[in-house]
DNA sequence: GTGGTCTAGACCACT
DNA sequence: GTGGTCTAGACCACA
């Protein structure tokens, strides 16, 4: 028996304000922790109850994120156990897989930043501070 | 001289595929190409019914549009003769001001480089490469 | 021939960012003007296209505001003499009648302020410092 | 206790016979049953269908009115569970601060007063008369 | 259940 | 010509 790593619920965050949908935030998040090795292959997820409190959500909105994240294959339910990190899901994935993950989002800078005017100079500035901030 | 310039409506693209709604869409083109100075105080807009047909979209979405923007101050209703950009709209905004447009975009970058505890390096290289691709 | 007064054109204002159309705005000043007995029956308004000019908005909407106040009875064209204030027009109104111009603005004020919960003593208080301050 | 209150939607009316907009009427209704504290910070809103229903227009006519006072930081939007009012919307403000949404108003009748030749003493007595009538 | 978006089309008001 | 408003109805996304 391996012994089961039970990821706590108050690792996820959303943000209710924003356009983003609640059950979108928690997809990518798990996804990105997964992709990370921060949480491994047959690691038990938090139940959908035990978030929906900890994140003041509707507990629907959990169980859909969980759900496409099985349809995806991240996830599995297990009868019983709740849900934990798919077997086949690759444990870490490589610096390049999740370098890709971050592709949109940084097209996106990219474009707006041309529109904007900007020269790459003063934007990379500022993305290597924000980095250096949130890691210092 | 009472020279009106009149902002060309095939300078705007809407891309009907995704999921953010066209109206915003247009909203945030109009904003950084007030931004950038690539218009000017006082210039003309395209009608809305101009853009409507040059976009193949209802007038009410382009409309809406400009409605918000007029909220937000940014263009001004000229009774029966069309909107255009609002004089205080500061004209072209200062490269930090400008800068600051793109702050959201970076922070959550920055927030999900963490998450999948990729170092600021690759993460800028990938920047710096997009940019560049769109300048060239 | 009695001698003819000239109303001079700039003694007009108009406000083209609010909600009221330029044509009423001109219509309503007028009437007021009329009916304090700022000018009398005879007396000659300028030219559409002096107003127009001095105005910066378009004559057409002057026009617009003299049509509608010579359907009114208010004005009177002369062939080649342009618009004058008509003869029936019975000189000044009385104060009453004057006050009876304020009705309807007083009525909706009164009821936005009883929305708002609010008494009749300071309400009062505002519009007398504003009266005093336009007089004094 | 989370006892959301919620506000009975015959509570707004709506002229359709004037020329005010119905989605501004219905604006204004609201900003100011917020200001005088009629409704509180965190109370549900009716939806939009309710809204709809109860005085007999179209969906999108309410949508819009509670999107422009969501643009305007007076409601907030509970993604899938309605609107409500928004938290930082000051409760209710204070006197002074209703009194100023009466400003404009005032001013325009004061500056109109005077146009009309009118002294302080009859507007306001018309006033004080006007507001009794709707209090008692 | 909630609000959001878009369309098509009618009608209006202003300039 | 301009934008504004409203309707009716469809469809979507979210909780």
């Amino acid at each position: 028996m391996s012994e089961l790593r039970q990821l706590p619920a108050d690792l996820l965050h959303v943000n209710t304000g924003g356009h983003e949908p609640i059950y979108r935030q928690l997809m990518m998040q798990l996804q990105r922790m997964v992709a990370a090795g921060q949480v491994s292959p047959g690691d038990a997820l938090p139940s959908v109850r035990e978030v929906a409190l900890a994140l003041g959500v509707n507990p629907m909105t959990v169980s859909k994120a969980y759900s496409l994240l099985e349809a995806q294959g991240v996830l599995e339910r297990r009868r019983g156990m709740g849900m934990l990190v798919a077997a086949q899901s690759s444990a870490a994935s490589s610096q390049l897989e999740r370098l890709d993950m971050l592709r949109p989002g940084l097209e996106r800078i990219a474009q707006e930043a041309q529109q904007l005017e900007l020269s790459p100079a003063p934007v990379i500035a500022l993305l290597r501070n924000l980095m250096k901030g949130s890691q210092g």
